[in-house]
Parts: C-alpha cells; sequence; structure tokens
DNA sequence: CATTTGAAATGATATGAATCAATAAAAAAA
DNA sequence: TTTTTTTATTGATTCATATCATTTCAAATG
C-alpha cells in the first residue's frame, strides 16, 4: 500500500503540558494517497492575525483544524474567568473532542501569533478514522497524549502553589515551545496567570522572585533561563 | 458482517466529571465475533477487595482493565498528596492511555467497593484498533468523552471556590454515579476532597454548611439532595 | 466484650494568595 | 508625533483556605 509520508503537512511538534500530538508523529502519515486526497478535497485554508479567535467553545463544530503555521492558546472560559488548556504551536490539531461530543467546541482557540489553519470537515476525518484502524489509532495516540498532559497540568494547578506552577509553566514554555532556554515570550503576564490558575500580580511577584533569586533573567517578554535545577527543584517541592 | 452487540461484556456508563465510556455504548460493540474472540482469549478476570490496588501509577502496564463489576477511583498521586481523577463505576475502561504513552500506568486504581475486573493485553487491544477503524473509533469517542469530562472538573477545581466544587461533586456523585438524589456514598470524606482539591476538614465544614441550610441531608455516610437547584446555583456562581 | 484503630467533626490559628488601588511603561491608534 | 488604550508593576489590605490540635464517633480486631 501506498502511505503518504511526504504529503504530510507537517510533523506535529508538543505543546505545553497538553499537547496537541505527539513528538515527530507525522499526522496523517497512515493515510492512503487516495485517502489523503478525499480529506483534502475538504480542506480550506484560513488565515488569522495576531490576538483573533479561530473558535469559540459552545459553538457548533463542523470543522477540527491543523495549525500549519503559527502559535495558538486553547481556553476554557466562563463568565469573566479564563483558563488556558494548551499554548499549540504548528503541526497540531484543535477540535479533536468534537469528533465523538456533542459536535461542538469545547474550548476557544485565539491566534498568539500570525497564523494559517487548515480546516478539516469533521464528517470526512471521522469516516477516514471508520475506514482505516491505522489512521484511527494515530488520532487515538494523539488524544491520548493530550490527555496525559492534561494529567500533569491538572496537578500541578490543583496541588502546587505558586511557585511550583509558575516554575512547571517556565520549563514547559522553554522545553516544549521555544526549546531553548532564552527566548521571546508571545504570551502576556495575563496569559501566563491564565495558564497557571492564579492572579496576574501573583505571577508578575513570582516572576520577580524568580529574577530576584538569579533564577531567571527578564526583561519585558524576553526570558532567559538561568537556572533549570532551581527551577525543577521548585517544581518539585511543589 | 456479524457484530458481537450482545456478547459485550456490559454498557458502559458515566464516571464522576470523568467518564471512562460515553453512556450507553456498548464497548465492544463494533468488534466483529471473531475480533472479539481474539480479545477474550488474552482476558483474564481478576477480584479485588474493598480498598486494594488495582494498579499503581508508573508501573509498567502491559494491560488494560475493564470494570465487570463493581466501582473504583482512579487517582494521581506524588508524596502525600493525591488527586482523584475519576470515580468510575462497572462498564469503564482503566489505563486507555497506557496504548499509546509509555507503557505505563498514568494513574493508580483502587476498588471502592468489591470488584471484578477483566484484564486485556495491551498489544491485542492495539492489534484490533489498528485493523477495525470502526472499533478504533469508539475508543477514541470513550477517551474523548473522558477529556471533556476532565476540562471541565479543570475549571471547576482551578476556577471555583470550596462550596462551588463541593457542589459540583455532590451533584456529579448524584446524576453520574448513584443516578438518584438518596444514596450511600461508597466514598470517604478524605476521597471527597480528593475530589475536590481541598484538606478534608474543608470537605466536612462546607458539607456541614450544606447541611444547616437545609440544602442536603446526610449522617454517616447516607447523603440525601434537598434541593437540586440550589446546588446547581452554588456549582455556577462558584 | 473490651480494645485498638481509623474516620469524622470542630475550634483556633496561621498563611497563601486574591483583591483593590494607584502608578508606570509599552503598544496601538489617531 | 501626540494621545489613547492596554499591559505591567508595586504596595496595602482582606479573605479564603490550610494547618494544627483535640475530641468524638464508628468500625475493625483480638
Amino acid at each position: 500500500m501506498e502511505y503518504i509520508d511526504e504529503l504530510t503537512p507537517g510533523n506535529s511538534s508538543g505543546a505545553i503540558h497538553c499537547m496537541k500530538a505527539p513528538t515527530d508523529t507525522p499526522l496523517f502519515r497512515r493515510l492512503l494517497v487516495e485517502e489523503m486526497e478525499t480529506l483534502n478535497r475538504s480542506r480550506i485554508q484560513l488565515s488569522f492575525r495576531k490576538g483573533e479567535i479561530i473558535n469559540k467553545q459552545g459553538a457548533f463544530a463542523s470543522n477540527i483544524f491543523f495549525i500549519k503555521q503559527g502559535i495558538v492558546k486553547t481556553y476554557l472560559e466562563n463568565g469573566n474567568s479564563n483558563l488556558i488548556i494548551a499554548i499549540v504551536p504548528a503541526g497540531s490539531l484543535i477540535g479533536l473532542q468534537s469528533i465523538s461530543v456533542d459536535n461542538v467546541f469545547h474550548y476557544s482557540t485565539k491566534a498568539l501569533i500570525d497564523t494559517d489553519i487548515y480546516s478539516y470537515d469533521i464528517n470526512v476525518v471521522k469516516n477516514l478514522m471508520n475506514q482505516n484502524g491505522l489512521f484511527a489509532s494515530e488520532m487515538t495516540n494523539i488524544i491520548n497524549h493530550n490527555m496525559v498532559m492534561l494529567y500533569d497540568r491538572f496537578f500541578s494547578l490543583t496541588q502546587k502553589q505558586l511557585h511550583g506552577r509558575l516554575a512547571d509553566i517556565i520549563l514547559c514554555l522553554s522545553h516544549k515551545i521555544y526549546k531553548s532556554l532564552d527566548f521571546e515570550l508571545c504570551i502576556s503576564r495575563k496569559d501566563l496567570a491564565e495558564l497557571t490558575g492564579m492572579s496576574t500580580e501573583s505571577a508578575i511577584r513570582i516572576l520577580k522572585d524568580f529574577k530576584d533569586d538569579h533564577i531567571i533573567d527578564m526583561s519585558g517578554k524576553r526570558m532567559k533561563i538561568l537556572e533549570v535545577d532551581k527551577l525543577k527543584r521548585i517544581s518539585a517541592t511543589g
């Protein structure tokens, strides 16, 4: 059989704690060429500017999204409180839960930088899963990886205190998104707070603590991790 | 083709917030008779007494578990802090993440009452998923339902305060596990606390608040919900 | 049945973290 | 550029919730 390894739109890569696809797993590699063609016939490309909303929690979901280029955040909203589920880089899928549950989006998504999306018809994806077990298994793998990440974050946010939670997120951003100890954040202090379930003021204060202790260096959106081990210790001790 | 609707070991039913299988979805209905036979050849039945540990987080996972009879809790542990992920009734699967991630258990499981388990070889399940897209899709549905439940709980525990969190859990237990407004709890106050991410003392105090306000009636493990609407309002206002 | 053990309940106290208020800085818009 | 708006920062205060200490109760166990 002829698989489409080469035609896959990109390698999937990790997102913060809750990544959307396992590292090094090309997303559609299990599809046959003709299946990929079927999928692509339903494909629409969309472009979003930084700050634009890609989908709204609760809205009817007839599509799932593949992030072709850019970075987005997925978040839960209710009244005025937001909780960011994940920072999601290019190569990942958005809205997989809608395949199974209620045909609505279970979270909102917003572009953190200019972002290009492939939008796929959810029923086409469903049919491909039904007819191709390898593809469906691949989807299961992606969702399972997301789940494990979510367990981790669930534990962090409910069991650790502020310093531990922020340490977790800084390590995660460095490791999974920027893949460097020295990077330019694409998210605000408020986002950092919504990632860690604390107030913006607390996030800022703890950032300052880390800076005062020479664990990180930071000015504006530029962040440099000076002492990874100390951060890991803070993460471990909660 | 000949499906096995009738041979399925049971209907899956919901678990607290994070249920393991969507209601009314017989778990293995998409398997062909011969596939079901293959699966059952790898099947081992195990019995656990109340309080016994079924699997340990971090341990090597060569099997997934189907709860034939009983109720269990799945929980994350780290040092001395536990977080209960779900109360899981008969008809659900345990350890689905291990199919995709690391071949280890990502949470521990303990029997809350005497429980019978079917243990299936993980590789057999994997192979069946690869060769049967309908079955794999069914698995995806189960995992996706779990995921949506977890989002809900994630939001509850990180954004609401104690009263809202406990209201959520009481409503959920009533609705998903006991399917009644009047039931005998199979979990301790400590479990209630570990479900809601609060101290045991706080859980007890809030239970008392609810009792004093005539929202619930409670003595020992017997709980009766008197005012569902008030509970829902408390849940909504956080 | 008495005894040990663990679970539940309650009050007093300490503390982590949110909220409020105000200012400073940066980014966007005019 | 100047103005407006948004984001970041800092300090003072309040509040929710954990922790500690003790007692009561229930359930195993010898």
